[in-house]
DNA sequence: TGAATAGTGTCTTTCAGACAATATGCC
DNA sequence: GGCATATTGTCTGAAAGACACTATTCA
């Protein structure tokens, strides 16, 4: 029998949730989409888009479906980010969560969004409105474990286009890191790598000089450094 | 309602686990804790500690409750590692386990062990028995991750005494990593981390030259560096 | 006094970081 | 032709990595 609300919204059991903290660029920041929430606890609040796990289903599966519902896109980046389980931190009863993160091209969702019976706005990171439940500390653990992993994955191309220019992928890196990088260190650094391919396409942004579009050469998000600060190469 | 097992041994609702991968470095091999099962599934089989979660605590606190029960040692460094949830991960029935990992010097933890009712044994890392459940995947996750942190936070630490020579900590390292190091580098690195001091001490060892004792200047586990491949320091 | 481990220094190479001028397409 | 962005190279300093000998204690 799965988890359920009772009539005075109380849970019964162990309810497990899933959150999903999905983030684009849009207009050069990082952005999160946030839903509406049509009931209570924090009815008219904005939340995590979720929901609860079904008894059939794997929490990445639940996951998946939360994400799907809102994107409608298959094939995106998502990892589990850590699970949240304080008994209050749910009203209603005890519900943990186990929350992901999702990185998206704002193109490719644009494209291919439905519409919504709940309100669904995207927020710049930056200035996000209050947040229902424990859902500001799940989105600044997002950021943190999204900041970390740029420096030694490829997680960042997730958010670009199939086709990029250096130039948007430094600003992928420098909207995430929230920082300015230079442009020629940048470039060396990610040209040595060997994972982006340089292809004959240009990119033409206005009336300046075209942009070479590269592809990233490796099918899916890698690991960049095994090397640290102990281990010899 | 808490989540339950009828006759059947089937649960009802979701039920929600902790599961613990303790280590430890014992005669410069790395150790885990597994205990023997003693009911159905896998009766008899070897699995990691841990159990279920009550309505009341965190899931932290279960994991650390577990902990205890094993060990009967405070302040030990627990961190949570993954949540599986696969749906047929355990046969009685719908159990979604949350995974942390700890890691505890030998000394102390075989100074306060008492006594057990269930049977409990260290085994290699490097020679584990068929476990139960998906029990190895958990572990050989666990390993993956410590040999990750130890590259940039001072984790490696918590396997030794308070008081420590170079060797010993040097050993630590190899023994996660698998690997030896060569000892004038990693001596370097470690004194110019500047998280150690020396202290007057010495411990002899046989008939040899006895080693300075070290003592680790931080309160707890940190991070040791910020810079990665891209952001600037 | 010798067995056994502790402890130390240098050179080379690699890479991060700072820094500015030229190239090119389009209006 | 000029505007706006794309593209490119060098120098310096820090740290990693390779490598071998001396120091010290105690049995």
């Amino acid at each position: 029998m799965p988890a359920t609300s009772n009539p005075n919204g109380h849970f019964t059991g162990h309810a497990i949730a899933v959150d999903v903290v999905l983030l684009t660029i849009l207009g050069g920041t990082l952005k999160l989409l946030l839903v509406k929430r049509e009931q209570a606890p924090y009815r008219g609040a904005w939340a995590l888009p979720g929901g609860l796990v079904s008894p059939e289903e794997s929490v990445d599966d639940a996951a998946l479906r939360e994400l799907q519902e809102e994107t409608n896109i298959g094939n995106i980046y998502l990892e589990q980010l850590y699970t949240f389980g304080e008994p209050n931190r749910d009203p209603r009863g005890r519900v943990i969560t186990v929350a992901y993160y999702a990185l998206v091209n704002w193109q490719q969702f644009q494209l291919k969004a439905r519409q919504r019976v709940t309100e669904a706005s995207w927020f710049p990171v930056k200035r996000l409105p209050p947040l229902a439940f424990d859902h500001r500390r799940i989105v600044d653990y997002a950021l943190e474990r999204l900041r970390n992993k740029i420096n030694y994955t490829t997680v960042g191309f997730q958010l670009l286009s199939r086709q990029f220019t250096l130039t948007e992928l430094q600003g992928s890196y420098e909207v995430i890191l929230g920082q300015r990088l230079d442009k020629r260190n940048f470039r060396r650094k990610m040209l040595q790598l060997g994972i982006l391919k340089g292809t004959r396409d240009f990119k033409a942004n206005g009336r300046q000089r075209p942009a070479r579009l590269y592809t990233f050469t490796e099918p899916k998000v890698i690991k960049l450094q095994e090397k640290g600060i102990i281990v010899p190469y």
